[in-house]
DNA sequence: GCAGTAGTTGCGATAATTTGCAATAACCAA
DNA sequence: TTGGTTATTGCAAATTATCGCAACTACTGC
């Protein structure tokens, strides 16, 4: 378990929303499930303890934690979204077209550009998470073979 | 008309693919409708004149003239995507969370970043187009009200 | 031109995601 | 503890996106 459960909840009750059961179920699932969690894995997974518990209600409870930074979601490379457990500080990824894996970028790569958007543009980037998408060494290898 | 229709058809024949009505339908569409266009937009579009073009076709085609450089695909704040034309030098958006307008960025303040990944990770960042969501001055004006 | 080849399309089925609404249950206050 | 308020859930239907396959047709070579 990498989440504060007592925090988070703390935090959603102070907003004004509930803690319900299918919403810890969802977020453990996630978390168990690590990086990259596609709505339909935490379906199978809550599913098992809780099958009355619906996909609408997944593809809710995902969103909702998103907005309130507890997930990130992030784009995988076939335009499908994933998620994952939010931490204190935002990171980003390098997604491969063509083997889909990733590689994890620490925020610090995008501070610099963010500022620059601020002071250029005045438009205030959302960083909790960005994803960009390429081709990793080994793809790019086997391609130019 | 902002595509130049002779020298895309003959891109496509080039690579052994085929020039169809279908195709060239859909292509004027997405010219004429502008910029952030959904594929249901295009669909109501084309249907007007051949009301036989099915919906499948409609985000085949999309897709299949965004990996010939085409049309460049390009994500919503909603996680939508959307199409418009390709420009000879692609350019990127910073769009707006909230009232999902978007600011246009030159492709330049990426060059930089773009290096930095290829030299350091050794991932060639796919930049046809990149989006950047937050939010613009206005509505952070009003949130912060 | 004309016919053959193979890239494309349309249809229907399927998967993935979202939404409306009534029933439910988490939380707060007394 | 209990009751009321209202956020949340589950269901089913609506949307949105994808896929398999047979029929079709754009293109090439003759």
């Amino acid at each position: 378990m990498s989440h504060n459960t007592a925090e988070i909840n703390r935090r959603l009750r102070e907003a004004g929303y509930r803690v319900t059961p299918q919403r810890q179920l969802i977020l453990d699932a996630v978390c168990e499930l690590g990086k990259h969690v596609v709505p339909d894995a935490v379906y199978e997974v809550v599913r098992r303890k809780t099958p009355s518990l619906s996909r609408a209600t997944v593809y809710r409870t995902l969103h909702f934690l998103t907005e309130q930074r507890i997930l990130a979601m992030v784009q995988m490379a076939d335009g499908r979204v994933a998620y994952e457990v939010a931490g204190p500080e935002p990171h980003h990824h390098l997604v491969c077209r063509t083997c889909d894996s990733f590689l994890e970028l620490p925020h610090s790569v995008l501070r610099t550009f963010r500022q620059r958007m601020e002071s250029q543009y005045d438009f205030e980037i959302d960083v909790s998470h960005v994803s960009f998408f390429g081709h990793c060494t080994d793809c790019r290898d086997a391609a130019g073979a």
